[in-house]
DNA sequence: ATATTAAAAGACCAAAAGGTCTTTTAATAT
DNA sequence: ATATTAAAAGACCTTTTGGTCTTTTAATAT
């Protein structure tokens, strides 16, 4: 669905927050540790988002990464759109420049409803609201010790 | 929605099983030219193609790409897969391991519904259908001249 | 002040995707 | 037979994506 780099932001984007909501702010090891992502791969993803300004980041003892709580929530769409180029979820099926709504090619008319909820999805949902979701404990975003039963 | 491989091999396929309905036998220079692709990687897509067994083709004089009439319908999904691997529109929307039915993350039910009316759309389409429709004039799937309105 | 900690910056590397081009093989028409 | 035509084979190249590692900068605690 997303590219790597997207993947790895999105999820630790969304470790960021929960750890804020305990008051926390996690560093690049723990956040690659905790995403199951490369370490310095991770890092220089959370570089980049920091100087997109989608987070902030201090240096030193006690330093790490953390959201201005100030912001509104951050959609998804926005982060991806930022990482993959704004026109990720625009296009047509087929890759066609010729096909638009006026000319649509045989998969257009199929694939306009798809796109177009893949658009609500990373629309409605945000870095905040998934965060929310994983504290309800009605998900596994994020990797979690496996449990034994 | 598919890489440019995929897309140039479906353009390719569905313009070849146009020219057979009207008795043609299309080669590389005239399939590259009409589907808007690069005319050296359409040839070796082609070939790829008929290695996999999707089509036929002959060398020389009036030489070029063909299916074989005894076989069925060709669904866009057996194309994707054997070019882009079995695991396509299949994982979880994040890219999680871990998510499955069971324990789904966050974005996994929103995305589910999703995933499976792509894996429909691209079972349910078939080179051969996206031919018919273009033949009944709904639709430009393939590069047609610019008309002067 | 200085030692420690952790992000920032950036050089570097590997694999995959996308694309080009030349040579070889096989079919057909003369 | 042989000249022509067109696919097959495969070497090679470029760009993008994904990833690693070292050095530098800035914050903090002692």
């Amino acid at each position: 669905m997303f590219n790597k780099e997207t993947e790895y932001a999105l999820r630790g984007l969304v470790y960021v927050q929960i750890q804020q909501l305990k008051g926390l702010k996690p560093g690049i090891i723990e956040i690659a540790k905790e995403i199951d992502a490369p370490l310095f791969y991770t890092g220089k993803i959370m570089q980049r988002l920091v100087k997109m300004g989608f987070l902030l980041s201090t240096k030193g003892k006690g330093g790490g990464f953390y959201f201005d709580l100030n912001k509104e929530d951050l959609p998804l769409k926005t982060v991806i759109q930022a990482i993959e180029g704004g026109k990720a979820y625009s296009g047509c099926g087929f890759g066609l420049n010729s096909c638009n709504e006026d000319q649509p090619c045989s998969l257009h008319e199929q694939y306009a409803p798809i796109r177009d909820a893949i658009n609500k999805l990373v629309s409605l949902n945000s870095v905040q609201s998934l965060a929310r979701d994983y504290n309800d404990g009605d998900d596994i975003l994020l990797k979690r010790e496996k449990t034994i039963d």
